[in-house]
RNA sequence: GGAGAGAUGACCGAGAGGUUGAAGGUGGUGGUCUCGAAAACCACUGUGCAAGAAAUUGCACCGAGGGUUCGAAUCCCUCUCUCUCCGCCA
């Protein structure tokens, strides 16, 4: 959520700032509200302190044995005048906080301006695309041969997007999740949280997914809670509506959920394999910092989920999302994309994002500065470390043998019993 | 699911229709004392919104949302959460 007083203050500013994304937002919608909010403010604000006045009077005038009934028949009616005029104003308020929250988050100046993907720009890379001196296969056609990825029952059992673990498949991708839980919390700075898979409302209106994206999300009804669509939400939502003393941060938090997503708006791509499901693995990392870190403490959270790729031995590239493929609540994003021979292309893996104060101010969550004893929002991070299924799938296919069998990278087998290779 | 009890400031905890933004304490900040520290003592110490150049002023906030009343932290209703007991259950 962006502060109204910035919006108030430099509109012209925002709308350019904002304009730099892509898709259109209202924000002469929210000027316009804000105006009305702050006119009727003003007069119900007058109205309640007259109305407190007289109320403090009228003990007094008891005492000194006056006769209050003309003065309590005026207040009956300016009771119910403000008693209106309340109501206008939380039905304005409404819509104006519904209105903020379709906002998205104003791009850092060094991102790079442009419309798409398309526009990314490639920082670095680690490794070289790999090489085959066969044709290598695609995961779902290894797995499937393997009999560690189970597609078809999925189908049957749930419906398209769902996989099954099988056999080895099973191990391999409960490996890849504690392998990387152990990295971030033992040879990094990472504490680790078991969260719950759903979340109330106000935890997804509190990092961004809501009021926009509901349409994205898998709800229960009956609660109206939310299956998560990332660890991101539970974990972020951890510190809503708490005040943090400075020396608690930063605050550094990694955590493994499933994590469920409908898809919309991606039918009939991606439809085979580990690549876009439904439900996923992801293992997050999440931080809360002190604002003038948050983009050392970018870096430094990208590169720890790179980390996880170097010790696999899997080819990836960092990407600087420009403005026009921005996510909503993000101030600057790095994508993790690894090397999928299926694909022929690198694919995002991880997306490592600081919002700035965006999800503060929406989840209220402050600290404290020593300095000077005010209140300031804390800036938070995240980004995958990594999305599980696609890792198993990036794995499979790049340690792919050319007898269909896979080979297990050494920093896996401690995780995989020892294991060499996955074979028939 | 049934029966009870509760939810108050950063934290603990009073308050039971009318100058209560809220006693007292803890913590924090500043000061006195000290070579320094501790202890003791003194003072200060909420957030949000709005108006204003500012000093400042107004409004709101005692789990959330409604209601009663001239006036609600205090009374009524609904909901959420926590605790105790019973039942069911991985």
């Amino acid at each position: 959520m962006l502060d109204i007083k910035k919006i108030r203050n430099n509109p012209d500013w925002v709308k350019e700032q904002i304009g730099k994304r892509s898709g259109e937002y209202d924000i002469d919608k929210v000027l316009e509200l804000d105006e009305k909010r702050r006119n009727l403010l003003v007069q119900v604000e007058e109205m309640k302190a007259k109305q407190n006045q007289v109320s403090k009077d009228i003990p007094k005038m008891k005492k000194e044995g006056k006769d209050t009934s003309d003065l309590v028949l005026e207040m009956r009616n300016l009771s119910d005048k403000i008693k209106d005029m309340d109501a206008e104003v939380k039905e304005i308020d409404k819509e104006l906080r519904d209105a903020i929250l379709r906002i998205p988050n104003i791009p850092n100046e060094k991102v790079i301006v442009g419309k798409s993907d398309e526009e990314n720009v490639e920082l670095r890379k680690w490794g070289e695309p790999t090489s085959f001196s066969f044709e290598p296969k695609a995961h779902w056609d290894l797995g499937v041969d393997l009999g560690i990825f189970d597609f078809e029952r999925a189908a049957k059992i749930t419906g398209a997007r769902f996989s099954i673990f099988k056999n080895k498949g099973a191990l391999l991708e409960r490996a890849l999740i504690n392998f990387m839980l152990d990295l971030h919390t033992i040879d990094q700075d990472y504490v680790e949280i078991a969260p719950p898979f759903m979340v109330n409302r106000d935890s997804m209106t509190g990092t961004g997914q809501l009021p926009k994206f509901e349409e994205d999300a898998f709800s229960i009804p009956s609660k109206d809670y939310f299956l998560v669509p990332t660890a991101e939400v539970p974990v972020t939502n951890l510190h809503r509506d708490e005040i943090l003393e400075e020396e608690m941060l930063p605050i550094f938090y990694t955590a493994y959920t499933p994590c469920f997503r409908q898809e919309a708006g991606s039918a009939g791509r991606d439809t085979r394999g580990l690549i876009r499901n439904h439900q996923f693995d992801k293992v997050e990392l999440v931080k809360f910092v002190k604002p003038e870190n948050s983009y050392d403490e970018l870096e430094k959270l990208t590169s720890d989920a790179e980390e996880v790729l170097k010790r696999l031995g899997i080819p990836y590239r960092v990407v600087m999302l420009c403005t026009g493929d921005l996510g909503f609540s993000s101030a600057m994003t790095y994508d993790i994309e690894v090397w999928m021979p299926s694909y022929n292309r690198y694919v995002e893996i991880s997306s490592c994002s600081n919002f700035e104060d965006f999800q503060a101010r929406r989840a209220n969550i402050r600290y404290r500065r020593k300095d000077n004893g005010k209140l300031e929002y804390v800036h938070t991070l995240n980004g995958s470390g990594l999305a599980v299924g696609r890792t198993c799938a990036a794995l499979v296919e790049n340690y792919q043998q050319e007898d269909g069998s896979i080979l297990i990278p050494d920093a896996l087998k401690p995780y995989m019993k020892g294991l060499e290779k996955i074979s028939k």
